[in-house]
DNA sequence: ATTATTTCGCGTCACCTTAACGCTAAGTAA
DNA sequence: TTACTTAGCGTTAAGGTGACGCGAAATAAT
């Protein structure tokens, strides 16, 4: 067997799908690249690991030098290793998808430099990289993990009404979900409680405002999707 | 920004979490290390990554020349980076698991060599590095993916009986499931196929012997576990 | 004030799934 | 034959879910 430090090691990065939403808008931040390769194509935030950080470092580092981004929602996706997917040479990448609420950091649309902006994830450019693979797979999670997990309220403001959380889900999954339904269903859920204020200076009646109750039981609930053949 | 070859990177490893099913138990392959660190310590078979390989070449690889093993279901799991995990330095593990049926390859009890090892899930030795999390996160996901996705089949021979199949989901979920049920719900999903033969040899009534249904319409079915508070 | 309009919150009901469980058939052993 | 065990099919009551009705609350127009 080889000594330890005999083998050749790959190049070690992390990619990021930041997701923000914004305006009944789910979107994704794309960085627009200044450096061959792909140089002026999008491409999803990423970096190189540190010999002393831990994945999570890195990408908290990214999201804090590149983005003015700390302490958001992260999570691990998956690991991409074909090894034509840089072309620099052999760079693995391990996915992170993150969810943050982009009034928080007052990053809306053009308060930003122009190579950092948000993109609906309906109308996405051209991505370099495996990045549009890289993407699907953070998109398919976060749809399938907002049925049965609370993760939506990492992109809402911390108070919020069940109809803008019914939008959310609406607008994440792509689907029409009845208004009636989905309050029974979140609040049976115990998923979140009414903090007894309202939203004022609406046209119409003010809804109650609701807040995440960190204090769940878990696997609750389960919004149910319509039949695929 | 640093040229992209000035990056020192940590080693990139496979770890492996093989699951066996044999006599009604679950069991995990496990190799007895010769060599330090955790030298006569049990571990999960590993390795490192070369560099034309994906991470999956790398686990074929491994399951062929340690276990004599080829073609067997293989899954990602999780990227496992705590900087400590490994003594002799900074060592990334992808942890991936595999399901095979031990009777295929002639390694039951007894016929392997006396470095590799099954060990029934219920009663692991202590494990080298962070294996025992590896091994967790392995059978998590086994338990949950098979409440949805058709996968025990990787486990049971070509042909196999309802009883069969549930005795495996009871062993794997480690709870009752009614026997009644499970067949409405197996049969009604279009997961298996009776093939018109039986199991002879029984003593009490021969049971219809059924296959793998590879034309399954997804998402058919989802086997309920009880609830928890 | 009254009315129109819109969103919000609660309730109803039919349907379907599911858990719990009964019953008979098929095979073996006494 | 009888006893016993596993296998296969059926029944039923309870709970969950989707579809939808209706009045309340707020604003704007008449």
């Amino acid at each position: 067997m080889k000594a330890f430090h005999e083998y050749k090691n790959p190049s070690l990065a992390v990619d990021l799908v930041v997701f923000g939403y914004h305006d009944n808008t789910l979107s994704v931040l794309l960085l627009n690249r200044k450096e061959e390769p792909f140089k002026d194509q999008w491409t999803l935030p990423g970096g190189f690991l540190q010999m002393e950080e831990t994945l999570r470092d890195t990408c908290a580092r990214i999201l804090l030098t590149k983005l003015g981004m700390k302490e958001v929602f992260m999570e691990q996706l998956y690991t991409f290793d074909d090894p034509a997917r840089d072309p620099r040479g052999r760079v693995i990448a391990v996915g992170y998808y993150a969810l943050i609420n982009p009034s928080k950091f007052g990053i809306v649309a053009g308060t930003m430099a122009n190579d950092v902006k948000w993109f609906d994830v309906k109308q996405l450019p051209v991505l370099g990289f495996d990045h549009q693979q890289i993407f699907e797979a953070a998109l398919q999670r976060l749809r399938s993990k907002i049925l049965y997990y609370p993760v939506g309220f990492e992109l809402l403001d911390e108070l919020f009404t069940i109809t803008e959380l019914h939008e959310l889900y609406e607008c994440i999954l792509q689907m029409k979900l009845d208004r009636r339904n989905f309050r029974r269903k979140i609040l049976d859920a115990g998923y979140i409680v009414n903090t007894g204020t309202k939203r004022e200076g609406l046209k119409n009646r003010h809804p109650e405002l609701y807040k995440f109750n960190k204090h769940l039981k878990k696997n609750s609930f389960h919004i149910s999707t319509p039949e695929q053949e």
